[in-house]
DNA sequence: CGCCTCTTTGACTAGGGTCAAAAGTGGTGG
DNA sequence: CCACCACTTTTGACCCTAGTCAAAGAGGCG
């Protein structure tokens, strides 16, 4: 282990809490505009909260209002519920991103932690009647949600058209882009989600991402160390088995 | 058939196509704010150009760019195309809503018509450039944008996590609340897509798709008449059958 | 009215789910 | 430092839902 490019990631135990200041400066800093008055920011910063996750726990969020969560450290995933206990991860999260947690409706959203994460909340409402008037803000919103919305899109083409070898493959892909680093010279990657968490986001069970990864594995398109270790050899070759569309005009 | 609530779905010999002056003020009395000047409407108004589709057919678009679309009359779906022309419908549009089609990536996306549509074409950087210092624009896009991606969620989910029935009703569900109307009392949909169009849309094959619809005429939960009109009796109960969360605290 | 397309139905297949058990991981305490 | 233990992951055997291939039946436009 020479270097982690996502320390942020790591559960350590020398990891000191932020305080909510620091969290709110973190935030502040990436999605709020440079030249914000120190006054509108203070307005912003009260309408925050921080809030602790430990791994596997649900943020408590008013179940009726629609929320914006950023996430300062760890790991989170957005789940929908269906009848039956039947859930799907349609994100999942990493630090400095925004995630939009909607309020309950035919289904429920709840957003958990993968890694014990700190988190900053927002009510959604709120947030977007503070920036009403702020056109630097309204645009990094905007970027947010576009971006979330090209990724779900994706999602959906993976889960309604691709095998379970093409899921994986492409979340592999989707994955090494987000929290890869090259150790030792090799694209490697330290998933802070389980099997089940996998088998979640993909529309498949755990038993059916193991047997994908033992595929993988044979093909020589990735090695495993360990749960949550995979290296890859070769990011085209795996690339070319998750049914991306190729090359043309 | 007494009344039709969606009759800019419909084909019709008589339907005569809009100008470009009426296309851009149907669109900008929805998606600009009112008290936008005359200058800055013209800018607008600048951007963007007029394209008839007819059905089946393509939008044309430059790949490599984002684009807006406004549509005004017909109806349109978004498909994303992975390897050996699988397709997915990520999603369907009617009149007057507002699509984001994004560029090509890993998978390229293209906008066509259901039905014979004028559509409304604008370049998203440009327009988002023009919108940059314009709050009640980019209020307007960002509430275009949550809806599209509270909407794709639930598509993950249902590609993800339902049966092929759940999967359907749903849909019915949904297209009854977009496009539904009331005749003789019932709630009746004349559904301007085609097997196959909803197969892509729900990650199945046009024979699933109509062995389903057996299925919910042999519940009783809905009647077909002729390829497009379906009747729903009682909402509530094909509701039910849609795998939505029971309602709880 | 007739033809062509779209939809429906039927018979069979296969990819992934289910159930069960073995193997591996990593944390803890002796 | 290593052995134990609880939990996660992997592997195996079998099953079921939806896909595939094929053919019959409806619709609707000319």
């Amino acid at each position: 282990m020479i270097e982690i490019n996502a320390p942020q990631l790591r559960e350590s135990h020398e990891a000191r809490m932020m305080t909510f200041p620091e969290q709110f400066e973190r935030f502040a800093r990436i999605h709020l505009p440079a030249n914000l008055s120190d006054a509108a920011i203070l307005r912003f910063q009260a309408l925050g909260r921080a809030a602790a996750v430990s791994r596997e726990e649900a943020l408590a969020l008013n179940l009726h209002a629609d929320h914006l969560v950023f996430v300062c450290s760890g790991a989170t995933k957005l789940v929908a519920h269906a009848s039956d206990r039947r859930d799907q991860v349609v994100g999942f999260h990493f630090p400095d991103e925004l995630v939009v947690v909607p309020a309950r409706a035919e289904h429920s959203y709840t957003l958990e932690a993968v890694r014990p994460s700190e988190l900053l909340v927002f009510d959604y409402r709120d947030f977007t009647e503070l920036a009403r008037s702020d056109p630097a803000v309204l645009r990094s919103l905007l970027e947010c949600a576009r971006g979330s919305l090209s990724r779900s899109r994706e999602k959906s083409l993976a889960l309604g058209r691709k095998t379970a070898t093409e899921r994986l493959a492409g979340f592999l892909v989707a994955m090494a882009v987000r929290i890869g680093s090259i150790r030792d010279g090799t694209l490697s990657i330290d998933l802070p989600m389980s099997r089940r968490d996998i088998a979640d986001s993909l529309g498949l069970t755990i038993e059916t991402v193991s047997r994908q990864f033992s595929v993988l594995r044979e093909l020589g398109l990735l090695e495993t160390t360990g749960k949550a270790g995979v290296r890859i050899p070769d990011l085209r070759a795996l690339e070319a088995r998750a049914g991306y569309l190729t090359e043309a005009a």
